[in-house]
DNA sequence: GGATATTGCTCAGTATGCTGACTATCAGTA
DNA sequence: TACTGATAGTCAGCATACTGAGCAATATCC
């Protein structure tokens, strides 16, 4: 029998297993208190300021029903708001703070750091061309997942 | 700023999404309901009869306070059985049942269709280096999470 | 042999991630 | 305009994962 180690499937769970420490270490060290999908979401809030919860968990593969309370840690963080849209009554309006731009850019060398550590064990092009395979599988398999990447709607 | 696609945590998230997707979606097809995290855990128990729960945590890089409830759910689907053990009075034994062996079994050709599917973007030669980068980097960065992967101790 | 440290397991609490269902609202059409 | 379908968001429920604490039992050291 194949051993489990040798299964994709494996590796992708202890990859992910792995990078969510180093990230959690090197941002908690740093002082912050942000995973890594708290993070991911609030940077997205801010490069896209105004987008609606379905639109942004498109952006970063985030399932809807995930999103509310990734959200509600934002809001009650202080880190962002939710505001009803003017456009569209069923739709909230996502913005960042200014607590929350502050924390974003205090915390930016804690999460690169965290990103150099997770890929020590290789060279710099091995590193890419890893990126470059995980890319590509993901593209692949995008719509596999209930939560598919989603570009931005004009 | 850095697209959090761009990020080897991001895509480490993302693999791992599609991963677990694929694999329920193939297993479920084939009839029967089974993770991907109780699918290793029924396979290493398999593999190695009667170990206790911290030596099969070793094995698959699981938490000890996660592989509680997995087995719980496992002898709940009458797939396993938990013994105490005799020489360690805090120690359970773990036994596959007939009914698992069955399972396993069965599943098994699902299970290598899943891991073909979540690779269905690479070429042969290019699923093989990324198994081997992901290799490469998660033996890099064992111990960083709360639980690493452990060898059968004798 | 007795104090101390360690180990195996469990539990409470929190944060993803999913399924499936539901409400409110919007959009398109007959 | 009334009907139909789709969409935005939430909720309940379940399964990983983790932190930190605690209990019982074993190992170690003086």
């Amino acid at each position: 029998m194949r051993d489990n180690n040798d299964m994709p499937g494996h590796l992708a769970r202890r990859f992910q297993q792995i990078a969510v420490a180093v990230f959690l270490a090197e941002v908690g060290d740093a002082g912050f208190d942000l995973t890594p999908v708290q993070y991911a979401a609030l940077a997205t809030i801010k490069a896209n300021p105004g987008l609606d919860q379905v639109t942004l968990a498109g952006l970063i593969a985030y399932d809807r029903t995930t999103i509310t309370g990734v959200i509600d840690r934002l809001v009650q963080k202080g880190l962002a708001e939710r505001r009803a849209s003017s456009r569209d009554r069923r739709a909230r309006e996502l913005e960042i703070t200014d607590e929350g731009k502050r924390t974003l850019r205090k915390i930016t060398p804690a999460v690169d750091s965290a990103q150099r550590i997770m890929l020590r064990g290789l060279s710099a092009k091995e590193g890419e061309e890893l990126m470059r395979l995980l890319h590509k599988t993901i593209a692949a398999g995008n719509e596999l997942s209930r939560a598919p990447l989603r570009d931005m709607q004009a």
